[in-house]
DNA sequence: GCTTGACGTTGACGTGGCGTCAACTTCTAC
DNA sequence: GTAGAAGTTGACGCCACGTCAACGTCAAGC
């Protein structure tokens, strides 16, 4: 059952250097060490290490990482990890925007034709455009929350994941009962939403409308409310709406 | 027209401190410099740019960037765009795959299944499984192919592509006039085909098999081959198994 | 029992691609 | 004329390992 390093390495493609390494700086360490010194890891190091694998292909820091995999609740990791596939398919959206920028220039420059600057770097500046899906979804913002989460102890992580079940829940209720967005009940909830939101970023009137926008267009988004029943999307875009007007610029 | 160092960094979403190491490095020349010694970037610059981002996402070092975007005939530079433009749709599946297999953790888990530990690492390891292809098309072959590409002088490169487009084009014609696989010609053709992939990667019987394989399967082989007339890729494919018997192991 | 070779161990130093000061110059705006 | 924004050139710092050296341990074959 126990696998020695080498069998890991092969298993995963890290090196053994990088495993030694891993253990060094307590961010993995394994199941149980020989008596000669020998490191042997078990199936808990595995999924462990599939978790850092993960954060390390969206380029978070390994002391961050050594915080977010260290939450030992199991939907509290499961959560997150829900969290980080979202991010790795925002990844996989970014090289397929780099290709057909690339496609683009390479047709354009074998036909003589001109191009625009802007157009030659689209989906290469992850800050210049489409601000609030990329401030959620693009990778900078995946370091922010990260860390941002990672400062929090786990009582409190625990506590923010609960939250935004609760209001999405409450919300998909809402949205059965066919509610009227700017109804009390409903703003009431977009209150707890937006202050949910602001731990990791705190938007404006704008922003938070984009949001809305976004929650309502993007699948991604879309199904992560509407698991709570059709419409609780569209409720929480036309809710955000109404509530945005009382945000600052 | 000339645009400033800052005018750049929003652009493309580097750091002014970045152009300024690709500037010490000779990586990248600005266009001109004030007399102040600022600097100042044109089209060709954005162009050179643009290149050098594609091959940074693709984990390729500086030097080695920098004898590659150093080639400075054009089609040879469009060649390898197209060559980096694959590369970037490899990492974009790879990242689906990534996606894939940790979203099947996360339901085995939630569902309390077991996993053995091969799934758990599917698309993380990039050298165990799928030998040909990875070596084609992984992230570490584009690194090798590069650095041998790069110890070519700019003759020996021109040739090289010229080579590669020669023989697809005969291919194409032989394809159309439905020829044997088997026949003189188009085993005279594969050989050079073989001669051709080496200089990146000898491979042996087996590997040349799942190569020509490959070829015909993987759409965007075929479209590479199949532009010389439809059935280019097949005839390829069938022509490499029967040269591949004369391989050793 | 002894050697051999494969594979593990622990330090220690090296490295690539910038980030981040510090100290200074230059342009623009009021 | 002066403030402030933004440029410049060094110089050092940093992270995630790679790489090398020196050494220990185990299974297999003689």
């Amino acid at each position: 059952m126990d696998l020695d390093i080498a069998a890991v390495a092969r298993l995963t493609g890290v090196t053994s250097r990088t495993l030694r390494h891993y253990d060094a700086i307590g961010l993995l360490t394994p199941a149980r060490t020989g008596h000669d010194g020998r490191r042997f890891y078990g199936d808990a190091q595995l999924l462990r290490l599939q978790h850092i694998l993960v954060l390390r292909e969206l380029e978070v820091p390994l002391d961050t990482i050594a915080s977010i995999v260290d939450t030992d609740d199991a939907t509290l990791t499961s959560a997150l990890m829900r969290d980080h596939h979202v991010a790795l398919l925002a990844r996989r959206d970014r090289f397929a925007a780099l290709a057909e920028t690339v496609e683009r220039t390479i047709t354009r420059i074998e036909k003589g034709l001109p191009m625009t600057a802007d157009d030659m770097f689209e989906g290469f500046d992850h800050t210049a455009y489409e601000p609030e899906a990329r401030e959620r979804w693009g990778d900078d913002a995946v370091a922010r929350s990260n860390a941002a989460w990672a400062s929090l102890d786990k009582a409190d992580q625990r506590a923010h994941l609960a939250e935004h079940e609760a209001i999405a829940e409450a919300l998909g209720r809402l949205a059965a009962a066919d509610a009227d967005p700017a109804s009390d009940e409903v703003q009431a909830l977009v209150a707890r939403h937006h202050a949910w939101v602001s731990l990791f970023w705190t938007p404006g009137r704008e922003a938070y409308t984009g949001l809305g926008a976004t929650y309502a267009d993007d699948a991604r988004f879309r199904a992560t409310y509407d698991k709570h029943g059709d419409g609780t999307a569209v409720l929480l875009r036309d809710a955000i709406a109404v509530y945005a007007q009382s945000l600052h610029d």
